[in-house]
DNA sequence: TTTTCATTATACTGCTTGTATAAATGTAAT
DNA sequence: ATTACATTTATACAAGCAGTATAATGAAAA
């Protein structure tokens, strides 16, 4: 039952929220969620991966709203960036997943530790993307830079800012700040030319986590993303419009979050979108399917 | 023997290193350093307990240094405290001590999280009071927001540009890059009188901890930078000044490395101190003196 | 020489993750 | 309804961990 495992989920997030994940032992799962140690084994092949599996339940529907929120909107706007981080704050807040993260970053788990790495890599690079939609292509040797500082300055202006409960600001105000500090430095750093890590650098890491943990899930968003975009600018508000969003984020979701993705599902949806919509965006369509197969080819 | 002990510190500190924190057994420390496990139980109460142990016998050294650069120094001037940072940087990256704290900060042992916290709050204290010293008084509103981006960034910074080994830039490079960032930073936030978290939080980070494990040697530390500061303004250069200084470092670091300081050492040090020096600085010496009583009678 | 104290070897407790297996239960097709 | 298959359970087990306990050994101080 699929029921049963997301149970397991469910109760295992709820103990590792409250005591962390090493303090929280199998044992503690099990009595926790009723089940024997075999059917835990056989749900999930080590802790690692239920922490895993934790972790994709929960970020597949930030990532999904925090994308939405892009839909029918100027992707230079900055105040929809700080919505999406803003978006991103809370859902952290409440899972605690960025503190188990970085208590598992450091576990003995290889594998647990090397998913942890990946995900980090791919929030920054999501990060390098919304920036150059917001600062410009002719910002971008400084960019990488800038989404590293920017993410760590809010990671810990939030931690110490929850240091003291008596006086946390709302996280808003913390995204502001950190956002002002960001408009400047890039400015400063683009007239006195000064960069440390080149963006090119992103290449280098992605090619050797291609097809591990996240195979093709990546390029599959950027089209999503790309083809979306595409529709809200070639079409009017309206019937048609959402039809095509509807049609693309089932597809997504179908090939991110199944383990068996429904092919014939996806080829139907697939040839509607073609069929309907192909005239005007086909290259963005061609590119999605390209995703889509290297997603079902893995 | 004192000398067994330490080798089992240099021993574990290697292993450490090598393997990590918690994949670092005991029983590999007993092979590695060729001791018995009773042995080592009355060396150490516990693992955790070695860790401090570890940190404590390499950072007395790193701290010890990086005040040393201060004296006969103009205390605003930036590129000390740019040789400070890197002096600690260099030093973390030898002893690889800020990744296996990080490995510790989220362990099991709440001792051990506490005093890791505790170095961490004391790290960023100081930092504090040398913006102070740069930047001026007039800037103090904004101080603590930029220390704690500073640490950050410059971690971070650090972090990435060694991911890569083969464009990893020299330290020094980041440091200037972050230090340049919190120039512009802390006049822009001046300017807007953006804050998020008042300097006078620090207060209440510290008195909870005050006689734990870091006992009085926060205040010793303060007490002792004054004293040199008032020192080098009050006295021409010369051998009256070394030696005083000496003096004052002797019995530093009597009182913070030793478990059973020499109170008759100390004393007698002290004695000679106020007789050859009194007149121009007694506030000074006195609120030293008081420092050194509280370590004393702790 | 005897006393004292650090050290050693060894066994033991109680915890951990993960494996193995036989019995019991549920479920779906015939 | 009965057969066949899959899931679940209870339980014992292996190998590892930190830390405790203890009796025997050594060496230096009294």
């Amino acid at each position: 039952m699929k029921n049963r495992r997301q149970d397991v989920i469910d109760t295992a997030h709820k103990l590792f929220i409250e005591k962390g994940y090493q303090a929280t032992s199998i044992q503690d799962i099990l009595v926790g969620s009723g089940i024997s140690k075999g059917t835990f084994y056989n749900y999930f092949p080590s802790k690692g991966e239920l922490f895993i599996a934790i972790f994709r339940s929960f970020y597949k529907r930030i990532r999904h709203e925090r994308d939405k929120l892009l839909i029918n909107q100027d992707s230079a706007d900055i105040e929809i960036f700080i919505q999406q981080i803003e978006l991103q704050m809370m859902g952290n807040k409440q899972s605690k997943l960025l503190v188990l993260i970085e208590e598992v970053r450091v576990s003995n788990d290889e594998e647990l530790k090397q998913f942890i790495n990946q995900t980090l890599l791919l929030s920054i690079r999501w990060m390098h993307g919304r920036f150059l939609d917001i600062f410009g292509e002719s910002k971008k040797p400084y960019l990488l830079d800038s989404v590293i500082i920017f993410h760590s300055m809010i990671t810990h202006m939030n931690y110490f800012n929850h240091r003291e409960t008596t006086v946390a600001k709302p996280e808003i105000q913390i995204i502001r700040y950190c956002m002002n500090r960001m408009i400047h430095t890039i400015d400063e750093v683009a007239k006195g030319k000064e960069q440390i890590l080149d963006p090119e650098l992103m290449d280098t890491w992605f090619p050797e986590f291609k097809n591990h943990l996240y195979p093709c899930h990546d390029d599959l968003l950027n089209a999503t993303l790309e083809l979306k975009k595409a529709i809200n600018t070639a079409f009017p508000c309206g019937e048609n419009r959402t039809r095509a969003v509807e049609l693309i984020d089932f597809i997504q979701d179908e090939l991110m979050q199944s383990d068996n993705p429904r092919e014939f599902l996806i080829e139907s949806l697939l040839a509607t979108l073609k069929t309907g919509y192909a005239s005007q965006i086909q290259v963005y369509i061609e590119s999605f399917e390209e995703s889509i197969n290297s997603c079902l080819s893995r």
